[in-house]
DNA sequence: ACGATTTAGTAACACGATTTAGTAAAACCA
DNA sequence: TGGTTTTACTAAATCGTGTTACTAAATCGT
């Protein structure tokens, strides 16, 4: 007797999250009140090609009571069912800087435009973190792996897509700026204002990019003849992305030498720490030491002075990473080779480069 | 004959992301394996009451042939069967500031700790994306939602606990600064240095601190004797975080007036954009204006002048949320009344206040 | 009028894990 | 020796979907 009592449906008829309404309703529950099958309720709600012979006036009523009952397929029965999570991994190296909330966001438009959700985790570029967390995602069976500006060992089964990162791995599709013409338009712009003597600031060694930055910027010096001395090449100190990291760097940079006439900075948050210890140290910026910034984060343009920089295009690399990944799930990952996609930098002149002075 | 076929464990033996490793081991795997049942095989593993009727020598088996064909239980499979998905869902405005990435690390720190995973959606302050929003995250059965900076208008069925969010609704956790305390410190700071005349920028009318700021800092004032004219007060113009939207509410403050010694700005982050404008107009920051900003996110220490600022413990508020979040999450949603959590401000004095010279 | 097709559905299984309710054999007890 | 308890497991049901394979009735074609 006792037999539907507790299929009875709640009479919610408020917002879909209403207080009233206390448990989920299942297919079962949207078919008990029709006195259908569940499978006919599925197969008219899915537009199964099955549907074809259900008449339309069934169609309606098991719409509208669908509907009535705010009833919504629990994606995990669905997941487990269809072997489709519509979910991926995002790896980064942590939630705190311009540069990985630049790229999320890119990241988030794009995946959510096409249904996908997705899990952060961030790792600190420490190793074990990496290691584990990839565990994770793929235990929550995502769909697929972005991993930003984050090394990649081994090939996966999973697609991965990898955001600044520069290991050629089977199957592992990298989106990186064209570095070289990065290095050209930063060396052109200083050569052009008459600095013949430069300093540089390269990333710490778990940055994807320090290698190719520094580099590149190496190679366009010897084009341009302008000089990168050995002694002006400094290294970020410390791990988590601050202005502080810049701040130490510099401040040893000045301790070894103090002939430049303009300093290359990894990225826009070091070159404002790098500003700060070039004052502190009694050089105006941008009268007696230019300085140049890498990335354009939003901060880059209000600071005082302006930041002149080499912007990357973070947002699109995020969208365009997201992109990728998602057709990469749609093949075969076997048949899923290697390959790049380059973004391009654009040189965005502030007022933190002048022209030599000396 | 093909029985076992399809079942033959791949011969892994590398990475456990080893591309040798076409489909995932599952418990039917493993116990087939052993020629066990799976029941066995997820007792022992799970170790549930029940395994203490197995002897030693058979468990050691199971955790050797799983660590062997390295098996991972599919999350998707357990949410299922457990009704738990260990996943919650965060609101933020947008993926792209210092504050939203600030609390973010803190929410993850605590999930991660505790095998949470979480999604983010981000809804730009738009009614009809935070509820649509909300319907997804419910649709992926997540436990909880951690509403950052965002609106809630209805109870609902899930724990929610709300950052910065200041409506009261039942069921509904506040994490919320000490705003009277905040705004003590503030006037009290302008104070000290002679500060008589001040200006505010307050925040959109979308931002949920936007109203009880006001209100504290214009208390605050009155107790101080310390004048806060109607045409003093501005407001940020724009929707996304960025300096622009304080440098656009103070180009028109500055169009009013300019009787005031010192501005109080919203954010850090409008604090800088402010400063510009001033500056623009021929105002020093600080010796023509004083400027205090809130929030103390990472590129106010190093901001020249350096912000003076109102810390909020964001990293702080951010594991907090997630903290009291999975609490509720234990315990029966109709017995969680709402509550509120209240964290405490700091003054950070830096460079961009000064004694009032005039 | 009779076989073939169309209409309108449904029963049963699968996805991969956990849990409930057993069972068959061994060990224990009196 | 006969009954109870313990040991060492396993079959079957379940979570909520989606799909495959079926059926029973109605309609069609000739």
């Amino acid at each position: 007797m006792p037999k539907k009592d507790k299929n009875k449906a709640p009479e919610s008829n408020g917002s879909s999250i209403d207080s009233a309404q206390q448990k989920n309703v299942s297919l079962k529950d949207v078919a008990a009140s029709l006195k259908l099958s569940p499978t006919t309720v599925s197969v008219v709600l899915n537009y199964s090609p099955l549907s074809d012979s259900i008449p339309q006036e069934t169609k309606d009523r098991i719409f509208e009571a669908a509907r009535n009952l705010n009833y919504r397929p629990n994606y995990i029965a669905r997941s487990l069912r269809n072997q489709r999570t519509h979910t991926i991994g995002v790896l980064i190296p942590e939630m705190s800087e311009g540069y990985s909330a630049a790229v999320l966001s890119g990241v988030e438009e794009k995946l959510l435009q096409e249904g996908y959700f997705y899990f952060v985790a961030s790792h600190h570029h420490r190793e074990d973190l990496i290691e584990r967390n990839t565990q994770f995602l793929v235990a929550r069976c995502v769909e697929g792996i972005l991993a930003i500006d984050t090394p990649i060992h081994h090939q996966s089964f999973l697609p991965i897509v990898s955001i600044s990162g520069h290991d050629h791995i089977r199957g592992v599709t990298n989106i990186v700026l064209n570095h070289e013409r990065a290095a050209h338009l930063a060396i052109e712009h200083l050569h052009r204002l008459g600095h013949r003597k430069i300093a540089v600031i390269k990333g710490q060694e778990f940055s994807s990019d320090t290698e190719v930055r520094l580099e590149t910027m190496l190679k366009a010096a010897r084009e341009f003849g302008v000089s990168i001395q050995d002694n002006w090449i400094t290294q970020l100190i410390g791990d988590d992305p601050s202005p502080e990291t810049g701040y130490l760097a510099t401040k040893k940079l000045l301790s070894n030498d103090t002939e430049f006439t303009a300093v290359l900075a990894f990225n826009d948050i070091s070159a404002i720490g790098a500003i700060r210890a070039l004052r502190e140290n009694g050089f105006e910026v941008p009268k007696d030491v230019s300085i140049i910034g890498f990335d354009d984060i939003t901060a880059a343009e209000f600071h005082n002075p302006a930041l002149t920089t080499i912007r990357q295009p973070l947002k699109k690399m995020g969208s365009l990473g997201a992109e990728h990944l998602l057709q990469n799930i749609q093949k075969n990952p076997a048949d899923t080779l290697s390959y790049e996609i380059t973004v391009e930098p654009d040189l965005i002149i502030r007022q933190s480069t002048v022209e030599v002075s000396k």
